[in-house]
DNA sequence: TATCAATAATCAATCGTTTGATTAATTTTT
DNA sequence: AAAAATTAATCAAACGATTGATTATTGATA
């Protein structure tokens, strides 16, 4: 093992941390000292590495965006139908919502703010390619006949807001459940199903034609 | 005009004002001075009405409690069909969030938090009411026989998911359609019955025996 | 005059950041 | 290979700024 190596792991750990308690106590609830002492890290080194706390929060969103621009498959271009390629899209985000729920967190708090537009455009970004995969799958499936004619945005706002709903109100959707869905089995053994599932048949029902 | 009715307006103006500076910037982003200024009072006023930040900060919630109690009629009484019931739920819903986004947002970033259970509690008992009341109704007319048998929590996250989308992540939701859904005029005239029309149509279909 | 309302000035606490010094690691020189 | 020089990593301490809150004081009202 490097140094290098070592350095980065080290890095990559921060932002571990910080990532989750960014997540649970919001930008200004989650202070340096705290990250650093949960890091088991000096205070200063958040200023040697990430230049500072707006550089670490950055970072987070740098090493999300890059892994998701990895794992980004264009369903587009595969040769199936259209409500294949609407379903696969759906397992996708209800997977990728669980793996990193401490991110969705923040991104979608983050949005919520008015400022802070140096994020907001990175998120706006970040999400806009997933959203307009999605419109684009709908879009053709309305052109090509398969789907009902419907509003489009609509019903991307209710995809995307199902999936928030879940993971940003965790609290009152585990009071609605009458689980804690906060648990990481629960989710992934109950909400998770139970999200494709909703999802994919009720866009059926909705974008089938009658 | 009494005294006690300058103060009460005097104190209602500043719970207005502070709803707006913590819904845009967050509760740690609004500071006591800037709400103090933005209201026209010293900010020695804030401690004298409201006994502090958090005091005024929870006088916001109790008026829209309050508020809220006063205008929940419950559809369940009414000798309608469930199909109904249901309409008549989603507009009110559409209605209410378009009358007050500032509280729509600080009640969903502040669900998102993990701490600060103190108003945690009131927000989950304030959206409870109404979460079991689209519940019940769900309930009742699938037990009736008018609607199939769906993931009926699932479905009252999509519910709530959609129209939070709209709001809290009103920035994205902007960018997918194209307006700036910030502005009043454009969420009254375009998006409130484009949301209405979508949530009708949709559950239609999906609650619809096949 | 006595109570309430309002202000300016000030408080202690906490924030993110910076500093100077020290140790560890790497490179260069002999 | 050994010693010297240089760079990187880490630390405790302290900085200035800002926060929410409080005080002492003044003005208004009844």
């Amino acid at each position: 093992m490097t140094i290098t190596e070592e350095k980065h792991e080290k890095k990559d750990h921060i932002i571990e941390i910080a990532e989750k308690l960014f997540s649970e106590l919001g930008y200004d609830g989650a202070s340096t000292r705290l990250i650093a002492q949960d890091a088991g890290v000096n205070m200063a080194m958040l200023n040697y590495y990430f230049g500072g706390k707006e550089g670490l929060y950055l970072a987070i969103f740098e090493k999300r965006i890059g892994e998701s621009k990895l794992q980004l498959q264009s369903l587009n271009n595969e040769a199936i139908s259209s409500f294949e390629k609407l379903n696969k899209c759906i397992e996708n985000y209800a997977d990728k919502m669980m793996a990193n729920s401490c991110f969705q967190k923040i991104i979608y708090r983050e949005m919520s703010l008015t400022q802070r537009s140096s994020v907001t455009d990175k998120i706006i970004q970040l999400l806009s390619e997933n959203a307009l995969e999605i419109k684009k799958i709908l879009l053709d499936g309305i052109a090509n006949g398969s789907f009902a004619e419907v509003d489009v945005d609509m019903l991307i706002a209710t995809m995307f807001g199902t999936k928030s709903y879940l993971i940003n109100s965790s609290q009152m959707a585990s009071f609605l459940i009458g689980k804690d869905i906060t648990d990481p089995k629960v989710r992934e053994e109950e909400v998770k199903p139970r999200l494709k599932d909703h999802m994919k048949k009720m866009f059926k029902a909705y974008l089938t034609k009658s």
